[in-house]
DNA sequence: GGCACCGTTCGGCGTGGCCCGAACCGTGCC
DNA sequence: GGCACGGTTCGGGCCACGCCGAACGGTGCC
């Protein structure tokens, strides 16, 4: 029962994330994994016992929640809401002055810039070339809001994606998040993580470097089938490697 | 081009909000209205020269545009992306620690709770009730993601809400916006913005103080025919005055 | 022209919070 | 048991930021 004009409550809370080592530790955490205290620090550059202090105000503030594993503390994000909130309030700040620094970073920016994971969902300019096939193709509708067609509820059994589990969630199905480098709306919702998830399953996709997401040959020609674009749409661009390899 | 995991961009952002009186600023410019920053000062309690810079800042983050007119500065919103993010904050933030504290202020926050706009729609118990019939009726449809429906466009002609001029907008034509006080969704977006401005055109609701909204007797008759509903479940609570009249 | 008023700029004060290092605790491994 | 390691707590230093009052400029009204 706020409803107070009061700022106080929205100041403490938007504080969390007013510190860079903060705002940090949440845009690490956005790749949907639970990261143990000494990850953050070290990814953060601070040392231990920062770290600890933040992670403590950041689980009180409800925006991560701990698991404690042995000598391990694992944090993740509390759920897909804050994800979101993260998502959106990153999407509208402003880049840093000084955006590549080395080649190695230039080209791991260029990786996540191609595909990427934004907490549980697919994003980049391949999350968004999803997005639009997906209503070229009349599987969402935007009529009157995003939805789901009756029709893409076959195209996803299809696929092996069954809708109906999706709908139990409180989640709403499908949901629009702003695209931080494409400035433009890519699936998110509990479809867009099962889709996500799909990809990765069948062998469509794959995780690069921190968050990034490569599309395996296989994965261009079969999401190409599948959507009915041009296989070269697909594909990253001249880059010949997305980063160091991992698989 | 961001894609940084670089938290200083995100954390300067948010720390535009981590202020009490900034975020005093945001949360009353959430009526959708231009206030001067003199009224701002005022309702914020701190001095002319405090708020002068505090708007600057605000200004130039992006939260705020200003729109100089003689001797005034008037200041509102940049636009709805930014009044969703500070209701989606706001929502989660925890209550202040002491709610009520004078009569005069618990009988407005009930009036608030009753029904107020949320930027530029009805929130409140009112707004999720709308929320809730809306979607009964089938003038709104939740099976594949918010949508409003076929049989939803003749209801809100009968109702002289044309949509088709609502679609033009680069804003989304319904969206879910979290309710602070109910805790549940009601609906935002293009319609959500005509439907609540219809409402005073046709003199359904007038508004109390501040963001509080009041139903007249006619807009409680005309709205419950409409939305096929028992009148009395759109009545606000027993109390007998929302506020100082002002009408 | 004179006055009241809105808003801005500047200097200075106080406070809060971010950081680290050192010491300590518990876990897991040898 | 002993050791390495992850994490926490505590104390202290430092910097940034929010606040105000005073002085100034610009606008509108009499």
């Amino acid at each position: 029962m706020t409803t107070g004009a009061d700022g106080r409550g929205l100041a403490g809370f938007a504080a969390l994330l007013a510190d860079p080592t903060r705002a940090g530790f949440c845009l690490a955490l956005l790749d949907g994994r639970a990261w143990t205290a000494g990850e953050l620090a070290r990814a953060a550059g601070v040392a231990p016992s920062t770290a600890s202090d933040h992670l403590t105000r950041l689980v009180a503030g409800g925006l991560l929640v701990e698991q404690r594993q042995g000598r391990h503390r694992y944090v993740r994000l509390a759920d897909p809401g804050v994800a979101q909130l993260v998502e959106d309030l990153a999407a509208r700040a402003p880049a840093p002055a000084v955006p590549p620094r080395t080649l190695r970073a230039a080209s791991a920016g260029a990786a996540l810039a191609y595909a990427r994971t934004c907490y549980d969902h697919l994003a980049g300019r391949l999350g968004v070339l999803l997005h639009d096939a997906l209503l070229a193709r009349g599987v969402l509708d935007r009529s009157g809001g995003l939805a789901l067609t009756g029709e893409g509820v076959s195209w996803l059994a299809g696929l092996g994606v069954p809708v109906e589990p999706l709908r139990a969630a409180r989640r709403p199905l499908v949901r629009d998040c702003l695209d931080w480098t494409e400035r433009r709306p890519h699936l998110a919702g509990t479809l867009g993580a099962a889709l996500c998830g799909r990809f990765f399953d069948l062998g469509w996709t794959t995780r690069g470097a921190g968050r990034a997401v490569r599309l395996t040959a296989a994965g261009r020609d079969a999401l190409a089938e599948a959507l009915a674009l041009d296989p070269a749409l697909l594909a990253p661009p001249a880059s010949r490697d997305t980063g160091p390899a991992r698989a």
